[in-house]
DNA sequence: AAATTTATGTCAGTCATATTGACGTATCTA
DNA sequence: TAGATACGTCAATATGACTGACATAAATTT
């Protein structure tokens, strides 16, 4: 790229001509936009994640490591199907990373009572004692951040975040985790 | 794996030794880890950007162009050091994606007015249509889980994403977030 | 004026995580 | 017995991230 002041003009500074939405527009538009709540979720899931990161990078583990021994702890006996349904990912994907797992250790597997075919997956105290050190820090960062809000607001960010997800095709974790609106922890 | 009814025993399948902080344990542990928001931020986050995801697919785009126009759209005249500092991703990284959306005209670049090394980036109409079809998923969907939020509770969900986020290190971007706390949106 | 630093772009190689498609085996069900 | 299901695996590919090295233009410092 050797000349400058390339692409000059049709620069827009003013968002005039959007969508058909946006609370500058005179016209038709619908009701504002929610920049401010879409940013907020990007920079809060950033950092939320983040935490847990740091800690498994010296595992040499990753994101998907986390997910996988997170869901199996909160959920013993899950079965593969289940798992691939939660995390909507591939059995092929998730291959690679279960079979580390079960190598180092972290998590074991069954064969079903009913169904020989299943595998129930467990965490390990290996694996629990992971998940717990990241769920520690995560816990951390919500409690400061529910610091300041009274009960009812704390349940009212709870109730936000479960309208948030999808309710077709939940799975039988998505279920049990919507079912009960479990009530403010007991502190 | 022909053998089946591998790795018996040492299953866990209540957590009594996990870190020492589960509420489950008796010893000295901490507060209750958080599981519930843990697995709500979750199950948000992934189906918060799935509408998006789906959109983005059509023009043969991922995530890392939705931040990138985003951002750029949100903030006129970024440079592309302030997208890298936003976005946390080297700039070998965002080359790629950036070329891309120059290319196909979803921005376009300036030179700076008084560092002439600079590149400041800019939306172009197809940019500005691009994202405001995908705020208006998503703002569709947090309109629909603050439905039945009272002002103060939709206050309180917003507050409770901002003390989420890492306040050390905030960039330009960051900051124009969370300084003026915006009030209720106008509607 | 020359040297250095800064902002940006790019080449090359690698890694983690995801994909589709195909195929094999054990097991359950009809 | 035949077929469907649950799981595992091989192969090839794509995306989005990384490190390291290097080039250029422009600003800043000496």
């Amino acid at each position: 790229m050797t000349d400058i002041n390339f692409a000059k003009g049709k620069v827009r500074t003013k968002s005039a001509a959007a969508g058909a939405r946006d609370a500058a527009a005179p016209g038709g538009e619908g009701p504002p936009l929610r920049w401010d709540i879409i940013e907020l979720l990007f920079f809060a899931y950033r950092d939320f994640v983040g935490d847990a990161d740091h800690v498994l990078e010296a595992f040499g583990f990753g994101r998907a490591h986390h997910r996988v021994v997170h869901f199996v702890h909160r959920y013993p006996g899950l079965t593969v199907a289940d798992l691939l349904g939660v995390l909507r990912i591939t059995k092929q994907s998730l291959g690679r990373v279960l079979k580390q797992l079960l190598e180092e250790g972290y998590i074991v597997q069954r064969a079903g009572d009913h169904d020989r075919r299943q595998r129930l997956l467990y965490a390990t105290a290996k694996g629990e004692t992971l998940i717990a050190k990241l769920a520690g820090l995560q816990t951390d960062r919500i409690t400061r951040a529910m610091r300041d809000l009274s009960p009812s607001e704390a349940a009212a960010v709870s109730q936000f975040l479960r309208a948030m997800i999808d309710r077709e095709e939940s799975d039988k974790v998505l279920e049990s985790l919507l079912e009960h609106h479990r009530p403010a922890p007991r502190d």
